[in-house]
DNA sequence: ACACGTTGTGTACACGTGTACATAATATAG
DNA sequence: CTATATTATGTACACGTGTACACAACGTGT
């Protein structure tokens, strides 16, 4: 005959570690609070009874009561996109090791998303939100901060103040690659970028388009699809296709970057660097694959991180933008510069 | 003259919203319930105030007060490998379609943090805690659910009663592979495998290798390092090394595959399918780019994911292994069958 | 007008924990 | 041994919410 049994789930609660202990509930509480002064004898006591009885502390309540969830909120979209996910690897890493929890919220989809996801963090009095794609409502940005939410954009400047905004030196980035396009003697530069790009890589755009202009360069420019390797097909076999064919490509992204590779190298059987130089950005994990061996910027994750955990951490933390330098990869798909 | 703010974060409570819309605590609770019942003049009143408050509903206090946290637990190392980004992603995505919050918990390094892992699920009363890679202590998942807390094993099968284990059918797809070898005419087959290969990786192999003896062809077993691109460039340039060089290899996981292929190319000028065929597994984005190409085995991540959430969902569900076909993808990296 | 079902609101309690305060037990100094 | 400082424990309350229960208001049919 089965027991009819309540629909709510039973847990094992302190008390019930303190009356199979023999002790007071808050000595268990105590227990498990680093710094709360309990003897010897009755932690003992008590760890004991809580192995025995599977007792484990309710975060729920705990952070409910000290008003200190300990859960940091990630919002992206296209986590499966290789510096995405790079990203989101080395964030919980380092949160977790600074005893942070990470909530992993999807946007994907419509950019309408960022707005639930933030709205959910809040729910959840998220001590942090990350976004790490898309912008938040700034009404929302609002609400955040009267419920105490600290906000970090990665990869994106607005007008949010009380925020974080953090991420590489996009425009001298961009400046870097056409000064290596020139120096490794191309003749027709070229600028692949995404049809819908972000912030960021507008960024990279303009820095590129700006000292190409400073000197005195055209640029071919192509552009189309969202950001990822098939858009880089695509622009790659219209830049090949081309009567003045580009020798030099400034991708604004690895993703892209190795898809214009490809479409040299498969559609046209052309070779980087011998007949095309291309340079990337990201320094994703396929960039160094032997089969692109790519030139590019390596994003400065781990500055980035930390200095997002260090803002996260302090009490009262004023509005910041951080441009952080990302670090110029050299390997083998620029031609190298011949020694005069 | 800055006012001594208190310690505690002060934030927008229930009781707040109801004196400023002039009812009472529990219409505002009721008027973010589902179904419950409020007149729709009072719920007007309390959704104005509400939005002018900035209030939202403190899920802790919720979660808590109803023993339901609507977390589910992300249990993952390498999350920044190409499958497990994907298989994070779509995860994340349906478990929010569902109304789910994921929370990601990255055990790299050390095989032991599963079980930090699996501690901090439960203490934040996970209603399910979904394990992608590693396995859980046994003594452990008593544990999860004598808290009511659900148990899925992703890619492993261990004896862990009360648990749903699932994942590809890799022995099948073992098989598959050798026959599919068989019929591009390769003559000396090859394992290209992982040195610490995971529960699923290995079944894979057994079944490869099963399917060989059964053909009576030899099999050259070649395996190094941790499942990865490197190692596959390792054992590819291994392989090609040799005096018996295969011209038919069986990559346990996509990546390995990649770099096998790579090697071939980069280091001994051989082509796919022409001079080797290679299968993968996984079906990564990259095995899809023009530059590999790859024939391999797609991962049922859609019936796997949604037969985890049905099953999460289901009140009081029992023991179950399920096995799923993988879809063989036919790309180009093998060579075709010559019609007699 | 009355009995009765329906609907909306208020009261009281529970969820499981941390901590300020008071108090009992113990160690230390004279 | 007494006075005092230190430590360990117990009591009471707070965190913010959902819901069972009681009850008032209200419409409806006779």
């Amino acid at each position: 005959m089965s027991e009819k049994v309540s629909s709510r789930k039973q847990q094992v609660r302190a008390t019930d570690v303190a009356r199979h202990a023999g002790v007071s509930r808050v000595s268990v509480s105590r227990t498990f609070t680093p710094g709360a002064s309990v003897s010897a004898a009755t932690r003992a006591k008590v760890l004991k009874s809580a192995d025995i009885l599977g007792y484990r502390v309710n975060r729920l309540a705990s952070s409910l009561n000290r008003s200190e969830s300990g859960i940091v909120a990630l919002i992206a979209a296209e986590i499966d996109t290789p510096y995405r996910a790079a990203m989101i690897a080395e964030l919980t890493d380092k949160l977790q090791a600074a005893g942070k929890v990470t909530m992993l919220i999807n946007t994907s989809g419509f950019e309408e998303r960022v707005k639930d996801a933030l709205l959910q963090a809040i729910s959840f009095r998220t001590e942090a939100a990350i976004i790490l794609s898309g912008a938040p409502d700034p009404s929302l940005a609002d609400t955040c901060f009267s419920n105490g939410m600290k906000l970090v954009l990665i990869n994106r400047e607005e007008d949010f103040p009380g925020s974080l905004q953090i991420g590489p030196d996009n425009r001298a980035a961009g400046k870097t690659a056409l000064k290596a396009l020139l120096r490794a003697g191309c003749q027709r530069i070229a600028l692949a970028n995404s049809g819908n790009a972000t912030w960021s890589i507008v960024e990279r755009q303009k820095g590129f388009l700006a000292a190409a202009e400073e000197a005195g360069v055209e640029v071919i420019s192509e552009a189309t699809g969202v950001t990822s390797y098939e858009a880089g097909l695509e622009i790659g076999t219209a830049l090949m296709d081309r009567e003045d064919r580009p020798d030099g490509v400034f991708c604004t992204t690895d993703l892209i970057a190795c898809g214009v590779i490809d479409a040299a190298r498969q559609r046209f059987g052309l070779r980087t660097p011998d007949d095309l130089s291309v340079i990337g950005f990201d320094d994703i994990p396929q960039a160094a694959w032997e089969g692109y061996d790519l030139t590019t910027f390596a994003q400065p994750m781990d500055r980035i991180i930390d200095k997002c955990l260090e803002w996260c951490t302090t009490d009262q933390p004023s509005t910041e933008t951080v441009q952080l330098p990302a670090r110029f990869v050299w390997r083998n798909s620029v031609k190298k510069t011949v020694v005069v």
